[in-house]
DNA sequence: ATAAATGCAAAGCATTTGCAGTAAA
DNA sequence: TTTACTGCAAATGCTTTGCATTTAT
């Protein structure tokens, strides 16, 4: 058995044109733990390939996470971030700086008996609202 | 003792002036379980409150929810919601229509060990993600 | 009186879209 | 070759801001 690569972005999706740009973002964000918005990618992606649009980056963006290739993250107010890794986990959020960290789904999460009502239920998500050390030590308040 | 009122969102919040556009809007938000964006509170404000302008709610929302009377919701991708309830509890998100219901604070949610890390827990949000009958009965899919 | 809020229109971001040109399959 | 993607720029949607006027205190 081939050794496998950090992750299977590059496999199968029915359709999807391997373009130099969407290697290129596929390869930013394989592995990234850093729950980048579309900006930072762009950013990020442009060092290294040239000529990349905006409507690139979201055009591929909207493509992978329709694909489920990539989950869209609404947990900044202005913006969504994306993350590349799309098992159930959940986040943990530094509410002075925003920064991200995954926290992994041990977590018995159930809603309370009566209360999915006519729901049917598919999913969920935690977020843990937190300050990082960084920013403890930065500020007193 | 007087009746309470369903909330006392018109109680003290220290140099806030009480004027008619505000009253309108808290009194719309009172007791209200829609989880509304800007543009709802707006228009339904509009309606009674003639001559409201969008720059006096977004100022009023931005207000309440610094002075802690109102909570922004960062559940939807392209705009805040606001929910006048401030008391801790969880929501529940229909995946097609992006209705919003409220779910009593009766979970336990508690980060695996060792996940927080060098942060300090604030607090915690649940979303769990289903789809409410109305949607069900609307879509095979 | 005076400090703060309103309303308007313009500006600011993030994201989407139309379309002609280009490249993957 | 055909279908889909890129890149640009314009457009859209939500939110914020500057500023002159008005208003609550």
């Amino acid at each position: 058995m081939r050794k496998k690569a950090k992750s299977d972005k590059k496999a199968a999706i029915p359709g999807f044109k391997r373009t130099p740009q969407r290697l290129a973002i596929l390869e930013y964000l394989d592995g990234n733990k850093s729950h980048p918005s579309a900006d930072l990618i762009y950013r990020n992606v442009s060092k290294r390939y040239h000529s990349m649009s905006f409507a690139t980056v979201y055009n591929t963006l909207n493509t992978l996470s329709q694909a489920g290739a990539v989950r869209e993250l609404t947990i900044d107010a202005g913006r969504k971030r994306y993350d590349p890794d799309t098992s159930h986990h959940h986040h943990l959020i530094c509410v002075s700086c925003r920064k991200i960290v995954d926290v992994p789904d041990a977590i018995a999460v159930d809603l309370p008996k009566g209360s999915a009502r006519d729901f049917t239920i598919l999913g969920s998500h935690v977020e843990f609202y937190g300050k990082c050390s960084a920013c403890r030590k930065k500020q007193s308040s």
